[in-house]
DNA sequence: CTGAAAGCGCTTACAG
DNA sequence: CTGAAAGCGCTTACAG
């Protein structure tokens, strides 16, 4: 096994300083052509490629992004991650992805673990735990110590930084408006607890969009639920229990458990029930009937973070935070009319 | 913005050198108790933390597992990732992803980038150009400067390095033993091509479970697709011109597929066509009816990567290399009797 | 028991 | 035009 080449390697072999080969590499004009050219010419040849590590010892930057997510397995997040990915990999950043689970305790190791020189600035997605206990100590931590923290999506009001969400509130009311002009006259939700920005801001839109028409909000046909992917005995006793002929759900999830639960009590989708998800995923195309969805544009949401973790790493970063609202779209398909 | 404490923060302060300091904090017999507690107690009030950079440097080791893998939106990869990161944060390791595009070049790239020093091993999905090409220098000089390689799912028998795969051939003929049972005749089967080590070996196994059945292998209802989340016009072509009974799909998406236009032609799943599909993600549960896959246990391929690719960064790199084969299971659902 | 020195791989201000 | 020195933040063999 031959170990990687150094400057002092080469230096040693041309009888030169370690100075001279560092400098005739980065093209100083301080080198005369005649010696460059040779260094140059050996470096290509032994193929040097400078230490990532000294770099950033040195710059004290290491150009590496930190993203932790609640998780990885579901369309939304992984298609954030793709748009990060995509973003960093264009301007010479790594990513390096830390999975909380859902978890406080993980989101603040995982944090620690970074924040010791391994990233010059984080992405983040707050746990759900996090969201619960209204607890960011963790995220002004970073941000006081020069280490720049974006929000994505799952954010908090309290920490004054860089965010990018969707227009959570808007698109559960474009749905909701969609769906009551499909002459819908009992429209259910269901969504996550209030305790996280966007169950709340899609409730609030559910609401606003009822009022808006006419139709009385009925608390009775509003489901709550902890669980991203789990629900189906209180998804099942929602639509036994209760005459409702259309559904928004803030999952993909969600919303073909409650097709599937239609179909098997004999609902015909959309004819007698009309469903609309959120994040437009590989579940919606597949599903059958196939799912409207309120596109959350999420590689979007991802590159865009990372513009903006980038700009405040390597602009000014004394201007100040912005939240960006990327716009989401109703993609139409079969489960409505 | 405080700057993060170091060593030299807390020898200045409290007047003692450095290199006491060091020892201090990690409880060096050679310091006395006393000088211990008071240093550590001032690095404990300042949150003093070890800078990773520097720790990498001297070590020449960082701790961090580099991941390029083809894309991430998909169950199955983000679904290894997932067990890799369990496994890694376990062991004190930071997983660094990266994105191939399945494009060979950026899978170079990628490799290179973080070969420079950011991590101490790879694990590796080979992207679809890359097994199309049979061009694996990237990957040999990594194991030859003493980068160590688990290649995972997507391998290279040229290759000399640990894999992880799953048992595909015996998994493809365990599913097609199957349907066989259940009565199918005539099983067409829809996977990628064959340059691609898993679309080979499934194609293998299925063979060998129809000649065991004494069936013939009829080339016309073998579809190998390019485009891994494609191929409508291909599968419709293949189910309206051919009499079948049966599918094996090598991914969740081509199943599905083949399901939506199965009852566009109005013929039923599973009773008039059976249909099982590979890996066993979240679209399997979501279609309907319900998919019956060959589940693959990517987390599981995942967490065993990164065991191997941590043992031999800790134990003895000089072992011979290994193949471990996870073995598959048949996960019942609707779409087959 | 404490500290000065060397070194991990690099860059850059400063001498010569 | 070239090189010695200092330094990024740490560890550790060696002196005292």
């Amino acid at each position: 096994m031959r170990r990687k080449v150094t400057l002092k390697d080469i230096s040693k072999n041309m009888n030169v300083s370690v100075s001279t080969v560092s400098k005739a590499l980065r093209d100083s004009p301080e080198i005369s052509e005649k010696t460059k050219n040779e260094i140059q010419a050996y470096a290509k040849k032994y193929n040097y490629r400078p230490n990532n590590i000294a770099l950033s010892l040195k710059n004290q930057k290491t150009n590496n992004i930190g993203v932790i997510v609640p998780e990885i397995v579901h369309h939304f997040f992984s298609s954030v991650i793709n748009g990060v990915e995509r973003v960093a990999g264009e301007h010479g950043y790594n990513v390096i992805v830390c999975l909380s689970g859902e978890s406080f305790e993980k989101e603040v190791k995982n944090m620690q673990m970074l924040a010791n020189g391994s990233i010059d600035g984080f992405i983040i997605s707050l746990s759900k735990e996090t969201q619960k206990k209204q607890s960011f100590d963790h995220l002004e931590d970073s941000i006081s110590h020069g280490l720049p923290v974006v929000l994505v999506d799952r954010v908090a009001d309290e920490v004054d930084c860089d965010k990018v969400i969707i227009d959570d509130e808007q698109g559960a009311y474009n749905a909701v408006n969609y769906l009551i002009k499909k002459g819908a006259k009992r429209v259910a939700l269901i969504t996550m607890p209030d305790y996280m920005s966007v169950g709340k801001l899609r409730t609030l839109g559910y609401k606003r969009a009822l009022k808006d028409a006419g139709l009385k909000v009925d608390e009775a046909i509003i489901l709550k639920l902890e669980d991203l992917d789990g629900g189906y005995d209180e998804i099942k006793h929602l639509i036994y229990s209760n005459e409702i002929d259309a559904i928004l759900a803030s999952t993909e999830f969600f919303a073909v458990t409650a097709m599937k639960i239609a179909r098997g009590k004999g609902i015909k989708v959309p004819e007698e029930l009309a469903v609309i998800g959120f994040t437009d995923g590989i579940i919606s195309q597949c599903a059958s009937p196939t799912l409207t969805t309120v596109s959350q544009h999420s590689q979007e949401i991802g590159s865009m973070a990372t513009q903006m973790i980038i700009k405040r790493l390597e602009g000014k970063d004394d201007e100040p935070y912005r939240t960006e609202v990327i716009k989401t779209t109703l993609v139409h398909r079969e489960s409505t009319l």
